[in-house]
DNA sequence: CACATTTGAAAGGCAAATGGAG
DNA sequence: CTCCATTTGCCTTTCAAATGTG
């Protein structure tokens, strides 16, 4: 079946050494050639891995979380991120453009944070006050039963079931609305395989490679 | 644990948009012995897991996550906890002892925040100033490397040394002493599984596997 | 110090939210 | 609005850092 070209993954899978560790590190990274905003020019993947090491190196070295991280970002500039976000860039694990979406913020979190370094303004915890996303609504069990129940006879309601629906559960129609979107996307991705085929016979359950490959 | 009661969600019917002031219910939370101050008592297993489910069930009600929580707790009592900590409380993962402990303190910031519905002061992100632990460190890769070839070569570093290597390492020398108890810890812990050969005819206390008996 | 226990930073799974095209 | 691809985060879990006890 279909021969998955896996990517060659020009990235090898090199691992530093160690032992050597530099302290002679400061203040490179953002130090290029004076010249205003260079920032905005589209990366190589090499720069990109690059940059994440360093990242994490300096990040650590500063005492940060990735969580304290995400949450700077917001108080910068009032585009907070999850700690999971941080932890995917430093890993390589988000898709290049979204990468170099992330570099330049993250670029300028770090040399806010490498100069202020013991300073008395250190505290910076402020709330997260212009938050750009919609904070992710978590679905209770129950209710998320109710739904599927739900989807079972109807997957794709109109407009004024959905409010029904969602008055009856005490939800914004909006999340409701969002919600069979994406579990009609849910059934897409689950339902191709074996379609029309009789012997049950998988020897191999491996196969979906899908992965998520995402690496650069 | 056979079937837990789950009762559909019997209890609020609240309605809870965002905005709304709700301030209701109240004191339902476990069967107080008909006391006021009954938060002191040490609960039943059942009680407990009666707790956290209705904890979490209003928690997500409200909003909140559980690193909301976790945050908030310290703003309250300057005791921080982590996300994972709220996490393991709900779903019942920490000892009989601990869920103890932390029942009181989680059942204040439900009231705290029950009461506050949609109150100005809703927003309350204030710094964790008032931290009890210490933060935990992160080591970094290449550290833990250095540290670990040292461990090979000797397990138990005298004072002199680790201190040598606290500061070759820029580490606190405490960080770097626990590192090693840690360290022989786990060592202790991987070298039991067979690999005694022949009899060894003894009393030795046969250290069983401990398995991690938590649950409740 | 050893050993038991508490606790959290980071990483993984699943899915909620977003954005573009029709 | 839909579909679909993509971004992003809540909750969970693992491994181990920190703490407590003898």
């Amino acid at each position: 079946h279909g021969a998955p070209p896996p990517p060659p993954s020009a990235a090898a899978s090199q691992s530093m050494h160690p032992g050597l560790r530099d302290n002679t590190d400061h203040g490179d990274l953002g130090h290029h050639h004076c010249h205003d905003h260079s920032d905005e020019e589209t990366p190589t993947s090499d720069e990109l891995e690059q940059f994440a090491k360093q990242f994490k190196q300096r990040r650590i070295k500063l005492g940060f979380t990735q969580a304290d991280v995400g949450l700077a970002l917001g108080t910068l500039y009032g585009n907070v991120f999850s700690q999971t976000t941080i932890c995917r860039f430093e890993a390589l694990q988000l898709s290049f453009k979204n990468m170099c979406k992330l570099k330049p913020l993250l670029n300028k979190w770090l040399e806010e944070a490498d100069s202020s370094t013991g300073s008395p303004t250190s505290i910076d915890k402020i709330a997260a006050q212009g938050r750009k996303r919609k904070k992710r609504t978590s679905i209770e069990v129950s209710v998320k039963g109710a739904l599927e129940t739900h989807f079972l006879k109807c997957p794709k309601p109109a407009a004024q079931e959905i409010s029904g629906l969602a008055d009856s559960l005490q939800l914004e129609k909006e999340v409701v609305r969002v919600w069979f979107c994406n579990r009609r996307q849910k059934e897409k991705r689950m339902t191709p395989p074996g379609l029309h085929q009789q012997d049950e016979v998988f020897s191999h359950s491996v196969d979906s490679d899908t992965p998520t490959h995402h690496d650069l």
